[in-house]
Parts: structure tokens; C-alpha cells; sequence
DNA sequence: AATTAGCAGACTGGAGAGAAGAGTGCTAAT
DNA sequence: ATTAGCACTCTTCTCTCCAGTCTGCTAATT
């Protein structure tokens, strides 16, 4: 990028008047409030050769700027590297996100709506995710004569369970002894050696182990966690949003089950925020949103995503550090439940 | 209420009509689709005697007719007793409400799923609560030196957990010891009966127990059992819905985590439907919409609820007989679970 | 060469007027 | 009791006009 020092000033003041306002910025605005001694007259010189760089446009023939999708991408790169959050505020969330003591669960919802009432969209926080989800305890609870359910503790606390149906009466006694067996034989198992280890020297065994194999399977099957959705009050607030149509066209998206499956990102690793902005974003009823989302958890180990969708011109100032040092915090603390 | 004959004809056309079209319904119209053989003018007499009673109203002086919310009343007390689904879409819905073999909150998104597209409405499906949940097994599993996993499986296959963390090292024989002097004393016991019944031999036992009564009680808190809500996207896009603040209301209260709870259902049992239209909802932002709301489960013992959301103007023929058929099929297979 | 003042021109957005259309309410006739 | 007819009301669409905003260009200035 060549900008000249100048520009980048000016381009900067665009961004944050248009952030702010949500009206095309005027040439005189930004005489105004850019600090530096020139004239409107002088300005629209400049924005004029940052429209042939591709950096803003104008919506009519004379209308102010607006940033293009280039200018957004621009912008966060420079936010990405310099905005941090004030101690103030990194306290303000992290006293928030204490409030609740119980599980995992409870609490990665807390972040996502802490996180989308801090930065006034929607925000989401996955479940983290095993790279192999291993076996820790198994449980097989008689439901009545012919059907068990089976409880599968799996590491990081995560239980999972599944009903079993019988063509025969099968005790508690059966199953209490079959739950030993397999505990002895398959703990801290990943699917795959579930796989390769049989044990099945009986048909309840077989059963079982059947029905281990699906859920851990299913378990791994998924990119990520257990998705907490929060704030899309909050999203679709925003002016953007005034038209019902765009709403409707988000929703639609959300209704589908796989929507943050669909999100591509290719190198998303907890080292790097990725912010995906406008037309980078493969689904199309997102091309004029943005997403700023990042790894977090123990990587090979157990990651999960925090992440905020907003319009494209969403706060990336305050946005960015935000999923930064909620990452950071839930990275650390996520320790405790594994 | 006191309406001749034709003027019940008239009403139900007008109420048809609009639910329909979503445009106030002119006399002509009325005339053309009654069957009657009577001129507009008549129509328009009827009308401003309908209007006097209390069951139109006119947008502005020289438009047609609109129902008003005691029209919708009364048509849907009608449609209740009488509108059936035909065997071919009970069919339908029992087909597709079988394509999930897993567990029961699986099966319960499904329906709310289904009956969100099949009305074109919200749907709102809740897990079945006990009256009064018991405890069916405990699982004590160590998660590091000091903290532990409390599994609980309550009767209706539920199963909670939560993490509780110690001062000291704690083993997980001490875990299994513990585990099992609890599950000799309070399988099939309430809170009540726990709290009554303490053993509390040891710290630990102490520890666990609080947990447990703390579970099962947070369990009986709540009115209802989690729900799961679906179709939020086709009830917004419903016409009443072109205007975008009227959807971020309905959104600001979803948002809310007890809004299910607010609603005020006096006597919501399984033996009848509940309706709820416009002005009687309590909650503000519910006020323009209908609530169709049934039980489901075994009445005394386990218990959900199913209902549909969408504008006054919603389909009640189609709405009210498939929530009457779905909470049926729901009743009847919940005890597969419990 | 860079900057600026000044001005013409482009476009928006709102207000106002007018016409067409839809539909009622009323009256008088059937 | 019903209906035809008509005056009147209200909406909605289109068109025009006008004020306001902001740019792009040109020519003057530093």
C-alpha cells in the first residue's frame, strides 16, 4: 500500500467518522476534525486519488466517502496490531464474566453475551472441542426392562448420552457389569482404538460398545463445539439492519443449523485474530457484515472460537481487542474444567 | 355473543380473508366469496353492526374491514372444537417427526423445527419437567487433585452436571466411597427428602450433597424445562414484520432469558388448548402477536409445553390443529424416555 | 508545484399538488 | 329488508419543485 501520510490520515478519519455517523463523510468534516491545516479544497484532492486507489467511494455523483471493503480490511489490519483494551475495561469484563461460578456451559454463554453487550453485536463463543475426544468414564442406567441410557464422561467435562433400546429384558446387573468391563478396558480410548480393541464377547457388550463409538464419532465429526449465540438484538439494532429484508436475510441463515460450520477460515489459529470483512465472507448474506473471531483454549488440545458478527462498519477499535483478551482470558481459565 | 347467522358468515369471511390477503377486506369482496346472495350494501349494513359489537374496525374512514382481536377469539374458539388436520398431513408430520432416532432433546428440536415450517411460525417446544425431579444416579468423577465432576442422571433420562473443587487433595477412590454411600441412600429421592435425610459423615459427603441438593433444586426453580425455539425466521417474515423496529421489539425480548416464563398461562393443562391473542398477552411486546400453547407429557408427572408465535393473524385452522396433534404424538412417546 | 477560493452542476430528500382508485356511509327507491 | 346510486373520504402513486449538500473543476494564489 502507498499511501502518502496525508492519506492515510485522511482515509483514517473517514473510517472513523463513517463507524461513528453512518453518513457519508463530507470533504469539510474532514477538514474539520483531521487536525491537519488544509482546506476542503485540498481534501477532495486527496479522496479523489484514494478513490482510484480503491480505498472509498461515494454512493452518488456528490455525495461524501465511504470506506470501501479494501479501506475496512486496511483499518483493522492497523487496529489489530496497536488497540488494546484500557485496564479499566479489560476489569469491567473480566469482574462481568466472575459473576457466574457453575459450568462451562453457563459460562461460555456469559462471554458471549458479556462480549456482544460490550461491543453491541452478536457474538459467539463455541464449546472447546477436542482434537480426539477420549473416553473417561462410562455409565449404563437401566430405564426400564428394555431400554439403558448411556452416560459418557468424556475429558473436559463433557458428558454425553444416549438411549439404547433392548429386543430382550436386560438388568441392571447386566449393565453394571458390562459398564465395568468396558471402563476397565477402554478408558482415556479415542474412537478409533475404541474401533480397533473390541472387546464384544457378548451381544450387550456389543451393543454398547456400538453406541460408544457413535457418540464419540458424532463428537468428532463437527468442527467445532456447541455454538452460544448471543446479542442478535444487539446486531440487528444497528442502522444497517433498518431495512426488515436484511434482517430476514441474516435470520434465514441462522436458521440453518450449520451456518457457523460454513464460515471459512482457512488458518484460524489461536496465535492470530482473523477478520473477515464484506465479500471475503463465502456465505452470501454475509457480504456486508464482518467477522472478527479468534482461537482460544490449548491448541492440538482443546480449542474452541470466540468470535463477533457485526455490520462492516462495526467498531473494530473496541471490537478487536475485546475478542483478544476474552480469548486470552478464556484460554486461561479453561484449564480449570479439562 | 348475539350475531345472526349471517353475520357470523360475514365475520368468519372478513377474518378468512384477511388472514390471507393481510389487506383489509372491501364489502365487494365479502359479497363475491360468502356464498350468499346478497348485494355489497347489505354486506355493508351487517358490517357496521358487526363494527357497533365489537368485532371490526376500519384502518381509516373509506377502507375495508379488520378483524379485531375479539374476532379472532372468537374465531379461534370455533376453529378449535372443529378444524382437524386431514390423515395425509398427520401422516406427514408423523413421518418426518421419525426421521431422528436419538435422544429426546434431538427429537424435541425436530418437532419444534417441524412445526415452525409447517405453520410458518415460531414454534416453541419444551423438555419435559417432573413435578418434582429425583435423583436416579450419582457419578463422582476426579477431574485433577482438587476439583470433581458431580454427574447427576435424574428419572426422564436427565442428566446434570456440575464441577465442584476442593481445598485438598481429594482421590477419586475417596470420589467412588462417597459416590456410593450417596446412591445406596438417595436413589429416587427429592430435594426435599435429601435435605431431610442428611448423612454427612464427612467433609466430602458434605460437599457433595450440598451440590446435589443445589442441582435438583435449580431443576424445580424453573417453570419449565429448557425450551427449544425454532422458526424465528419464519414468523419475521411474516408481512406484519415489513417494519423492522417491530421486529427488533420482538427480538429485544427473546433476548431475554426468562421471557417463556413470563408468560402468564393460569391454567395451562393437557387437556386444552390455550390461546392467547394480542391485548391478553401480558408481556408489551407480545401484544400484537398470538400465543397457541398446549402441555404435553403425563399430567402430575412430567410435563412440556408446545406452542406456535406469529401475528394475530395467523393461520389458527392450520396452527391450532397441529399443535394439538404434535403435543398427542409428544405425550404419547415421551414415556419411551422416562 | 501545491494549495485554495469560488462556482457550476449533480444528486438527495422532503414537501406539495394532483389524479386515480378503492371503498364506505347515507339516502332514496324498490 | 334490500339495493342502487352517489357523494365523500382516504390512500397511494407520480410529478414537480425547492432547498440543501457536496463534489469536481478551473483559475487564482502562495
Amino acid at each position: 500500500m502507498s499511501l502518502a501520510p496525508r492519506q492515510k490520515v485522511i482515509l483514517k478519519v473517514i473510517i472513523d467518522r463513517y463507524i461513528l455517523d453512518v453518513v457519508p463523510v463530507a470533504s469539510k468534516t474532514i477538514a474539520d476534525s483531521c487536525g491537519l491545516k488544509i482546506s476542503p479544497a485540498t481534501i477532495r484532492n486527496e479522496v479523489a486519488s484514494l478513490e482510484v486507489e480503491g480505498y472509498i467511494t461515494h454512493p452518488h455523483h456528490s455525495a461524501g466517502s465511504i470506506p470501501t471493503d479494501e479501506a475496512y480490511r486496511h483499518y483493522a489490519r492497523l487496529v489489530a496490531e496497536r488497540s488494546q483494551l484500557s485496564s479499566a475495561e479489560q476489569l469491567l469484563l473480566y469482574q462481568l464474566l466472575r459473576s457466574t461460578g457453575g459450568e462451562i456451559e453457563q459460562w461460555l454463554k456469559l462471554a458471549a453475551t458479556i462480549l456482544s453487550r460490550f461491543v453491541h453485536n452478536l457474538a459467539v463463543v463455541t464449546l472447546p472441542k477436542m482434537a480426539q475426544c477420549r473416553l473417561k468414564h462410562l455409565d449404563l442406567i437401566s430405564l426400564h426392562d428394555f431400554a439403558a441410557l448411556v452416560v459418557l464422561v468424556l475429558y473436559e467435562a463433557n458428558i454425553k448420552k444416549q438411549v439404547i433400546s433392548f429386543n430382550r429384558r436386560v438388568s441392571q446387573d447386566d449393565l453394571t457389569r458390562v459398564a465395568n468391563r468396558i471402563n476397565a478396558a477402554y478408558i482415556g480410548k479415542t474412537s478409533i482404538e475404541v474401533t480397533t480393541e473390541k472387546l464384544e464377547n457378548s451381544l450387550l457388550e456389543k451393543e454398547v460398545t456400538k453406541s460408544i463409538i457413535d457418540i464419540l464419532d458424532s463428537e468428532n465429526k463437527s468442527k467445532y463445539g456447541r455454538p452460544y449465540i448471543e446479542g442478535l438484538y444487539q446486531m440487528l439494532s444497528q442502522p444497517e439492519f433498518s431495512n426488515s429484508s436484511t434482517i430476514v436475510r441474516v435470520l434465514e441463515l441462522m436458521d440453518r443449523e450449520d451456518w457457523l460450520q460454513s464460515i471459512s477460515c482457512p488458518n484460524l489459529n489461536s496465535e492470530r485474530i482473523e477478520i473477515i470483512i464484506g465479500q471475503e465472507n463465502t456465505e452470501e448474506a454475509l457480504q456486508d457484515l464482518s467477522l472478527v473471531i479468534r482461537q482460544y483454549g490449548i491448541p492440538g488440545s482443546a480449542t474452541g472460537i470466540i468470535g463477533v458478527l457485526g455490520p462492516k462498519r462495526m467498531d473494530y477499535a473496541k471490537t478487536i481487542p475485546s475478542v483478544n483478551y476474552l480469548s486470552s482470558v478464556l484460554s486461561k481459565s479453561i484449564t480449570k474444567y479439562i
